[in-house]
DNA sequence: GCCATATTGACAAGTATAATGTCAACATGA
DNA sequence: TCATGTTGACATTATACTTGTCAATATGGC
């Protein structure tokens, strides 16, 4: 009984951090784009586009899991700015796809290199078999959540 | 090299889980309120009073890393609901301690009861190891993201 | 005890990040 | 072909805060 409540205590901490390492994080990711012209909903469009590759406005606001009208806000700025650009969709004729043009695709794996450096310094003393039982956990824990909420 | 980027690819990818995991949390929190009077940030402060004590607006403030205006605003709708009551700060005079009601108290209580039930339903088949550890390296991140964006 | 300075509560306004509503122009698929 | 769905665009609303300001008063150094 003590036992459980220690460890059903500390999953309690670890949902209630998930605050803070979101604003800590967000916190990192601003800074370390302050030197370039993106903002982070536009870093966000194109992290989305480097990592699976050209994708419609709609199928973007599925993988943020944010309404179409405003990820359609987001990209028009990438857009604008020349890191994205329209090429036709072969399977849909209205909703072209979404591409990192090279100024794009160069700047956010500067973006991301930046960040994952950053990350291996803070994580150069944790074990890494910590950080996947971690990953792990937080991913249960993201994903049971979701399914109280939902299914239920 | 290769299990460097690994692991720093996992600690990546628990950073960008923050958010989903927030959000899975607060709607579940959301529900578990939904048959109380109570809203989120109503409950974010009985929780404080109830975790810490009797404070004060700032210090509640200071807990929440809210600004004190807009906690004064919460704190208000819960003074305004019967859940706490203004006492007499024999440090301040004119700020007074803000404490639970017995209405107050009972049901913080058991609203973290039930919450705490569904956290252990969910974790229950997770290694008690597992758990610490993961809140151990959640922590670690979370401080060390915030060093990096204050001191540097 | 006095007084400069800080703190508090209250109120107003502003901002960022969205969600929601609506519409016309098409595209799709039965 | 045509009913239905999807998309982009635009407008409005909502939420969760921050920022600014002010008067009242409290505090703390002298």
């Amino acid at each position: 009984m003590y036992i459980v409540t220690m460890q059903n205590s500390e999953l309690y901490q670890i949902v209630w951090m998930s605050r803070p390492l979101m604003q800590a994080a967000e916190a990192a990711v601003e800074q370390g784009l302050a030197d370039t012209d993106l903002t982070v909903r536009m870093r966000a469009v194109l992290e989305v586009l480097h990592a699976e590759g050209d994708m419609t406005v709609p199928d973007i606001a599925a993988r943020l899991d944010i309404k179409r009208q405003y990820v359609q806000v987001m990209v028009n700025e990438t857009l604008t700015s020349g890191l994205t650009r329209q090429c036709p969709n072969p399977r849909h004729k209205r909703s072209p796809l979404l591409a990192l043009t090279d100024t794009g695709r160069a700047l956010i794996a500067q973006v991301i290199e930046r960040e994952m450096a950053l990350l291996q310094t803070i994580g150069a003393d944790l074990p890494s078999d910590d950080i996947s039982t971690a990953l792990r956990v937080v991913r249960m824990l993201t994903e049971r959540l979701r399914e109280e909420s939902a299914g239920t």
